[in-house]
DNA sequence: CTATTGCGTACCAATCCGGTCCCAATTCAC
DNA sequence: GTGAATTGGGACCGGATTGGTACGCAATAG
């Protein structure tokens, strides 16, 4: 399974493109041939992080975007959750009210812990650090202890 | 976003209400009724769990399934795994080909640790743990720390 | 032999997603 | 003031994915 859609992918490249040049105001077109992704699809992330707050947008002639804040302060979670909604692992833990389920399933309140260690594990990264050619080394203690088995 | 699938979800439900009752050998209609989810589907779950190893299947008359190893040694990452397939963050965690950007796209080689890290907090967690009425407190340190703030 | 139960596969309907396009609003240059 | 450039906010569409179902085959108990 591929838990980010392309989309959120997508707009973790283009706001770590942002991050490698913060004061420069880029137009979406720039970024789009920079990163070599579609245009199209590159306006409609650069609106959804604007809208996020993450990019500030400058409009009319010689507008662009460019980073709201530092690249360090800026989570790889904040970028993904700007995009694709906010992070949870099921479908209670975002519509908490239509599931039948929810007075006798056991496994309920469990994944809100779950859910809070993945959100971690996105929200312990800087576009900034995505943006260093060295893997970081601070990722949460567990990280390095179990790898998840493949299936098929 | 929605990480899990629903079917994962599912999944786990029905692999934690095995887990409730290791010794019974439960039909798949009898697991369907008992968790209200729908019996094709059920019985679709535990075929894919059976083919993981995560359940032994006893066909024939009085047939039925029950967990294969002890609650405990069967981790939520498992369970999901055996129905969504392996973990990965983004397109290229997977299939490392297919994408134009890898020689110069910089965020790439960092995927793989934010990866390890949501895979060990799905794989910290076992199904008796699941089924247990308290809330387990050993997640990974960062867990408490940060907050995935929504967007919409 | 027959009833029960799992096995495998094929299949369908619905939803979601990636991607495109269009037009209004805003700003700059001349 | 006019026109070009650029973002803002939609609508829209085709295709892939997903949830769910159905059917025939294999295995086993009685």
């Amino acid at each position: 399974m591929i838990i980010l859609s392309k989309l959120a992918d997508y707009g973790v490249i283009v706001a770590t493109h942002l991050a490698a040049d913060p004061d420069r105001l880029a137009t979406a077109a720039a970024i789009a041939t920079e990163t070599r992704l579609p245009q199209a699809t590159v306006a409609k992330l650069l609106k959804a992080l604007a809208h996020a707050g993450l990019v500030t947008a400058t409009r009319g002639a010689a507008g662009g975007y460019r980073l709201a804040r530092q690249a360090g302060a800026i989570s790889v979670a904040e970028v993904v959750a700007a995009i694709d909604g906010d992070i949870g692992m099921t479908q209670c833990s975002i519509h908490v009210d239509d599931c039948i389920r929810t007075t006798f399933c056991p496994t309920r309140p469990h994944w809100a812990a779950i859910n809070r260690a993945v959100g971690a594990a996105l929200s312990a990264v800087s576009l900034d650090e995505m943006l260093s050619p060295f893997a970081f080394a601070h990722m949460p203690v567990a990280a390095a202890q179990i790898s998840v088995e493949p299936a098929r």
